[in-house]
DNA sequence: TATTTGCCATACCGGTCGGTATAGCTAGAC
DNA sequence: GTCTAGCTATACCGACCGGTATGGCAAATA
């Protein structure tokens, strides 16, 4: 074993302190969240979050590039495991509700970036990345139609504002519905 | 006259406060915006702003009010001047493109507020309020679906969230055309 | 004319922010 | 066994935050 008494798996201070980035800038907000919560939440002291990420910036530009690691996954596995558009669709829309209900759900961590960050910072290039990637995964679910993957995408970003203005959770499958029933449309 | 040398027309302290938050808080952000910045685009004192608002929040909330205020005679406005549902809707539309191309747009107001402030404070009760008029509103112009309008909306919001991670501003239009053609389906 | 009201200016409060400096410890590599 | 890298702990920095206190001035009201 690596260590005597084998009391934990030796997870790197690095990885538990972007571990405690995405929850907290994710739950409280990226402004609301001090380097300090940060670190004390990984278990590592202000020096060596500073020796890991040059500023807190970095911190959050690399929070963002495993959040868009992340759901780059999950889209293409829906993709690889539902066989077509009208499931591909359904699974977007039905894990965005589950994790409404399971209470995981705080908003878009790219839309929230987008407000609580200077336009200038590199964050917003996360931002930018992660709407290509979206438009690039819904066109490929719905078989290339690039201009309907804008229009479902519309409707899911707006589907989770309604979430954080006060919509019932019926509106998440109304709008499922709509993106399905796009499909049929011409155009 | 009202003032022996009529320098100025004279606008009350607690207007010109609620004038310049709603630039500042608007176009650089409500955490990013301190009280100070705001009494002295007020061409007033701390004190001044301390003695027409309890505190921040109160500030931030008054803001929202008078922002609801204005969009809801702004869409009464497009019911009155409108005579049928698509030019409504494209008058919707319209309006937010033409704020996108003169560089006055910077999100919805509402939405940015919902990531800045805690879902605890007063300014969340503003949020619910618009979503709720907005939905009228929208059902008002197209002849009281209201599961149309909520399609509509959310295809609104998300036009807007587009539009903050570096859409083209053709995407305003395929959004307005997507909710025109929405009122032909069945449903 | 006397009083009140609203705004002025300034200075201050405790607290938190992001970020840095110093110094010591400990474990793995050579 | 020695060295180095990565962590620990603590203390500090200047800047800004929201909010308060004091005191004075000018204009409208009575």
């Amino acid at each position: 074993m690596t260590s005597p008494t084998a009391t934990a798996p030796r997870v790197p201070a690095r990885d538990r302190l972007l571990r405690a980035a995405s929850e907290l800038f994710y739950e409280d907000g990226i402004n609301a969240t001090g380097v300090e919560r940060v670190a004390s939440q990984a278990q590592v002291t202000k020096a060596t979050l500073y020796n890991n990420f040059r500023s807190k910036d970095e911190l959050i530009a690399e929070y963002l590039s495993l959040g868009l690691t992340a759901a780059t996954a999950w889209m293409e596995q829906i993709n690889r495991d539902e066989p077509t558009p009208q499931r591909r669709l359904s699974a977007m829309f039905e894990q965005l509700a589950d994790d409404v209900r399971l209470g995981r759900f705080h908003g878009c961590p790219f839309a929230s970036a987008a407000v609580e960050v200077p336009q200038s910072k590199a964050a917003m290039v996360q931002v930018r990345k992660h709407r290509a990637m979206q438009l690039e995964q819904i066109s490929q679910m719905v078989g290339g139609h690039e201009s309907k993957a804008e229009l479902i995408l519309a409707l899911y970003d707006g589907a989770m504002i309604a979430m954080k203005s006060g919509a019932g959770a019926d509106t998440i499958g109304r709008a499922r519905d709509a993106s399905i029933q796009l499909l049929d449309t011409p155009g």
